[in-house]
DNA sequence: TCAAGTTGTCTACTAACATAGACAACTTGA
DNA sequence: TCAAGTTGTCTATGTTAGTAGACAACTTGA
């Protein structure tokens, strides 16, 4: 056959199931439509129907597409563009689509600066920070987790703080810092780990976006850095190009 | 247990190699360094020791780990860094890394603009394109594949001009373009496809960072539009912010 | 030298994955 | 109404993934 010799790892059905997935996310099967009968998908991947039956179950289960019987499968599903920017505001970017932007906390607490945190923000190894982890949902789609670092001397009882505003600008002002900027922005891209999948209502195996990113003072100073991860299948970055 | 609940369709020992090279990958395990024990890293990923025999097996394939008998097992690698910008040149990247920059033509081919194709291009459906394929590598190893449609009435014989150039730049050179900017780029991620793992030397089941950019004249005019599919564990995005 | 700890190899068993075929239940359009 | 095409369910069987335990081969440091 000519999917299991090429991988290992991955179960066929799963196999078959991302293949779907992907021609979803990129409108090969569109909103709506009526996919391919389980026979036909069945020989273009060369599997047997069980295997593809085992498929659009879980992407059924996922509320990707829906079975009808007698009938057909339908698809469900869209995707979010998230542009990237110095100012970005996640509930203008989810209210702008039309859903509502809902934020939670997920936990605060402090640890000491890993070595590549404290570079980030400018501080020693070991420096204690407010660690603050979050969660971002559109309607009751969750979109993305981040976790942010800041420095526990300068940004006292940071995590009470945030639990109440729910906003990191908020949490800046508190400080009395309303002018700040994005100093720097990484993105790469991860399979989600088991923690991340929970919360991300994700099936284990399934790529996000990680960002890092760092802001700072107007006048250069870190504040705090941050790390999101995205899941890939509800959304897409737009880097803005001058 | 606790993996093998939470996911279906990943087998177990490739979820433990994805979580030691995502360790890798962000740090955890730095290159050069000693992994824990076998017997170790079965115990906090709760699985028997064969199956972490077999992940190690798997990343050792892909030349992430190195295992020595009686000893222990070593990390072997790294991540380039890629700045998305307007006018940044693969080659510069890779070099600036110390690393050898290599492009490849994989397939130059004439096919109509879809839907898609044809409004990034400001053209009509149908409209005939050159569509051309290559693949970027450093060192030796492959670093993405991207595909590049160009409109065939405007840029004639664009296939075998990039065949001879090698260069998106010195190829829109040959047709008087000089001056030119990206207008929009588009990041998103998604599992590899079959014919892009084999390119790109990547296990089925990767993630890849996918990159839909569109370049204009100074005067506004669409010249050409590229999917580019990058292998997200060999590569990072930086994205710059005003 | 030697004990403790490491990776490498073997056998044996259970559960999940994948294939194969048959037929029921239902929808659709002629 | 009815035939063709669809999804749903059942039984059966071979292959792959995962667990379990034992021991060999090798490295390291005391």
């Amino acid at each position: 056959m000519s999917l299991q010799d090429a991988v290992s790892g991955v179960a066929l059905w799963r196999q078959v199931a991302d293949g779907i997935e992907r021609g979803i996310a990129d409108g090969r099967f569109a909103a709506g439509e009526r996919l391919p009968g389980e026979t036909e998908i069945a020989e273009t991947y060369r599997v047997n129907r069980h295997t593809v039956r085992r498929a659009l179950a879980a992407l059924a289960e996922r509320g990707l597409v829906r079975a009808e019987r007698g009938s057909g499968t339908y698809v469900e599903a869209p995707r979010i563009a998230y542009p990237l920017r110095s100012r970005t505001r996640f509930s203008e970017i989810v209210g702008a689509g039309g859903r509502e932007p809902r934020g939670q906390l997920i936990d605060a607490s402090e640890e000491p600066a890993t070595r590549e945190l404290a570079k980030q923000l400018g501080l020693k190894t070991g420096t204690p920070l407010v660690r603050i982890d979050a969660l971002r949902l559109a309607d009751r789609t969750p979109i993305c987790v981040g976790t942010t670092w800041l420095a526990a001397a300068r940004f006292p009882d940071a995590g009470r703080i945030y639990e109440r505003v729910r906003s990191t600008t908020k949490l800046l002002a508190h400080y009395g810092i309303r002018d700040y900027r994005r100093a720097s922005t990484r993105v790469s891209a991860a399979i989600v780990d088991a923690a991340d999948a929970i919360k991300l209502d994700l099936a284990l195996g399934r790529p996000v976006l990680v960002v890092d990113s760092t802001d700072v003072h107007a006048d250069g100073e870190p504040l705090l850095t941050t790390r999101a991860r995205f899941a890939a299948e509800r959304i897409e970055f737009l880097v803005e190009n001058g």
